[in-house]
DNA sequence: AGTTTTGTTTAGAGGCTCTAAGGAAACATA
DNA sequence: TATGTTTCCTTAGAGCCTCTAAACAAAACT
């Protein structure tokens, strides 16, 4: 039967592309993301080098194929927060997805680092269509859509269109229009700016940008979400004491 | 006589020194930061591989001398932007200075990629001491040294000490004391939230992680300079125009 | 049973970092 | 001026890397 042998196949692969997957992880995590090569990988299996080229036609793609599990791993830790909090306050519901991005970044320091400081830039894999586009789009989505929700909802205060810079503006318009008109390019504007500083200070914190002066970053963190709340027209909540 | 002999061989080894520099930066801007290799940097300029190392005693620290070099010309850049506006208000200075800061940034994004999204991240070259460190300090002292002249000036509003967390308060008291107590822990801190937002809108538009939405951030980055100025009790003034 | 597809192996070309050993020039000194 | 020393640079090579090519085993299809 056809199928079913096709189906083993497949089910063999799938597995031998989770372990390639699991051996990169380890690497990173104990030896750093310079000590993820092919030939390392493949020792860590038990297989000699080249045989990855059956699963990956170069390093790169075997990075940015690893980068897109992360940040699949990250986007639904975040989707699970947000489901955890499905029945409260959308503020409470974006705060707690805020603070669980923030988690899995210090909790995951290497992957986080390796997602964002990537060894491979603006090559390959950050085209439109690659799996790690893919997988940003969905990430980018889980804040997007409660962003959207808060709109209908509870419509935030948004600078009038003749505020914005002109080149601002076109742009605005351009991604509102990619995400099917849900926000409109003033709250598009708005979204990104609160979108900016959340996840800057996550960038330079994972980046160990700001080491020389705080090496606990929490309650900076803190005072960002409290910063931005007004600006969605959330009311800030601490986070919950720790059980 | 020994003096003269020797000041001769420094002054050839001096230009040997620039002559890597000039060659690793050129091979940096053309073809990207994979391509600053011993080997390669050797190449360039007639040399065979090996006797760089007797310049440098590992590829590491050549990385480390070069991003030293870039650390110091952005803060001569930022420094020249002060001293050009030595006569004007502290707003139009700082705001001088953020924007000559951007401007470098844009314009040598190759350079300004390597030292901050250093491809050397925890390693040597981060420890205290390093040329890389000392070069990090001084671009620091630059919008120091603004900010508490304004705080002597013109002293901007902060937080009472009981509404910062207590971890940041201490990490602020620590700071505070290694810049020799010229501001005091809240005053550090509002600075801190100041170059966060700055410098952090910096390093993704260089890391590129705004692509996706916008190209052109000098927008952004003005509006970011509109909201920081407030907080440290300055009146916004939008850049001269181009002449 | 024979053919194709798939997964793997070894061999090897060409790059890299870095060490080791040797030669040549410039300098110091008798 | 002749001799020793220091400095700079070379080639050789070990050991790592990426990636290609060719050979071979095994499983799947016909």
């Amino acid at each position: 039967m056809a199928a079913r042998t096709t189906d083993r196949r497949d089910r063999l692969r799938r597995a031998t592309v989770a372990e390639i997957h699991s051996a990169a992880r380890t690497l990173l995590i104990t030896h750093g993301a310079a000590a993820v090569t092919i030939n390392a990988v493949a020792r860590e299996m038990g297989m000699s080098g080249p045989a990855l080229y059956h699963y990956y036609s170069s390093r790169d793609e075997l990075v940015g194929a690893v980068t897109a599990d992360f940040f699949r791993e990250l986007t639904a830790t975040l989707q699970a927060a947000r489901d955890a909090h499905a029945s409260s306050s959308p503020a409470r519901r974006l705060l707690a997805t805020s603070r669980a991005m923030r988690n899995w970044a210090i909790t995951h320091p290497a992957e986080f680092g390796w997602v964002f400081a990537s060894p491979i830039p603006a090559s390959q894999e950050r085209r439109p269509g690659s799996p790690r586009y893919l997988a940003g789009r969905d990430f980018e989505e889980v804040f997007l859509e409660q962003v959207v929700d808060l709109w209908e909802t509870a419509p935030f205060p948004v600078p009038r269109p003749e505020d914005l810079a002109p080149s601002l503006r076109a742009q605005a318009r351009d991604y509102a229009a990619e995400i099917g008109g849900r926000l409109p390019p003033e709250a598009v504007h708005v979204f990104l700016s609160c979108w900016i500083r959340l996840y800057g200070l996550l960038c330079m914190e994972v980046l160990k940008q700001l080491d020389f002066v705080y090496s606990d970053l929490e309650p900076v963190f803190e005072e960002c979400l409290r910063d931005i709340c007004p600006t969605l027209g959330l009311e800030y909540e601490p986070p919950a004491p720790a059980r």
